[in-house]
DNA sequence: TATTTGATTTAAAAAATTTTAGAAAAAAGT
DNA sequence: ACTTTTTTCTAAAATTTTTTAAATCAAATA
């Protein structure tokens, strides 16, 4: 690989587990006329980062040895690259936009090369024109919405998203991860009717390989806790035969 | 192979040069409760593909007489069904390609067959959610993006897509998907007169048999809803001979 | 007007979908 | 390693929707 290093060329840093997809990245990044370095695990690619000072990064959050979370943070910490982050959850990808760790923008699998090349040119570009330091700061700070919400409120319904609390009529309820990740996702979109499929592909990820009815026994447990009337629910309600929903 | 061969079940080409790995994965496919059908080279499943018509495609990348990234562009060319592309060893690099050619997920080798079923079963499932591209759709993108407020209006109705709700005159009605997909038909091309047969094969699907009556029915439970006067309905009206029309 | 053809209504049966509950498995905590 | 909690799976029960079939009604026309 580094036989065609080409010094006028910008370099990528490749950084996922499975060694299938960074090869098919690299491939395709090469064919666009980048050069591209490869990392396998968060620690390595740090080092690499450090050394080899690529223009663009992209990093899988799922890594061996160090998440791609603080890989983000520490190589942020070093000089100001973009990073682009791939993850294959939604809940994965509210910690990048939360936690303000400067990621420049992330990718969801699955992914298409062609989304993903694209990403990496837009990225280099807003790099490259952003160069004075004023606006460097910024693109630093904030990738992209200017601070995070803490709190989704639907009706009289409220989630803590920091405390991954619910409250109904002022009564604190708890749910456990995954249900309050299934609640958040529906009132993040009020109204909209979401299909299990979706609540299956963006909560549990995926490349979760499970029964579709996991997502019903979860939507059971958490009116349990939410609904006064179980059999009457008020708040999360079945659209049947398209899937579930929290009126707005 | 025919010789099991059940109609209601769905049907999965698999197509490798392998044939230990086809029967393979039909065992355990048929064991899953589906039908499979077997192609060893490239021009076979796509010939295979064209008189079958199945309702999912496993296809190896690494075929004699036509390559897997070819017979996917192909067949997708002809109908869109979807396809799981199986990479061995050494083509790391084309697999992704063939996500931009069409195909729908990937596998790499040595892959478990667990693996495959579940990914096989998940793919399924998402293509069977034709019925509501919209929310996919929006479901997908980033939650950034402003919602786009998807309604069809006719006259004083007006159909909210995401909810699967209709507002006639300022009152919210609920309809059973059925029915509100009939209306959404016949909303999308007002005074148009639309035959039973044509919203038999638009909205229950082409492969429908059953009586068209079902059509009459639905329609009056429709009107029974958004009519002020069923026996003298306004807005989804007769065309007697031909069938229904939203005037506009 | 009588006849025919097509549309509507109704009720009951059948099919599809969701809910429920309990057991098993997996994960987290001690 | 053990206990507790959470999550998943499965299958039966409950519910809702859809289909079928038959009777009734309305319109067109001979």
């Amino acid at each position: 690989m580094e036989d065609n290093y080409d010094y006028e060329k910008k370099t990528i840093l490749i950084v996922d587990d499975e060694q299938k997809i960074v090869e098919l990245l690299a491939h395709n990044l090469r064919r666009e006329g980048y050069n591209t370095i490869e990392a396998n695990d968060g620690q390595s690619a740090v080092d690499i980062a450090i050394e080899k000072r690529p223009d663009l990064i992209l990093l899988d959050i799922m890594l061996p040895r160090m998440d791609g979370l603080s890989v983000c943070k520490k190589i942020k910490n070093i000089y100001n690259v973009p990073i682009l982050m791939v993850s294959a959850k939604d809940e994965e990808l509210d910690k990048i936009v939360g936690l303000e760790l400067g990621a420049d923008d992330y990718i969801t699998k699955p992914f298409s090369v062609r989304e993903v090349v694209a990403r990496v040119k837009a990225n280099l570009r807003k790099a490259e024109t952003h160069y004075t330091p004023e606006v460097m700061q910024n693109v630093a700070e904030t990738p992209k919405e200017p601070k995070k919400q803490s709190t989704i409120k639907v009706g009289n319904l409220v989630l803590d998203l920091e405390k991954y609390e619910v409250n109904v009529d002022g009564n604190v309820i708890n749910l456990t991860l995954r249900e309050f990740e299934v609640l958040k996702f529906l009132a993040q979109q009020p109204g909209q009717v979401v299909t299990r499929e979706a609540l299956l592909e963006k909560v549990w990820g995926y490349e979760y390989y499970g029964d579709i009815r996991t997502v019903d026994v979860t939507v059971r447990r958490i009116r349990e806790r939410i609904e006064k009337d179980t059999s009457n629910p008020q708040i999360l309600i079945t659209k049947r035969g398209v899937g579930y929903y929290i009126p707005n």
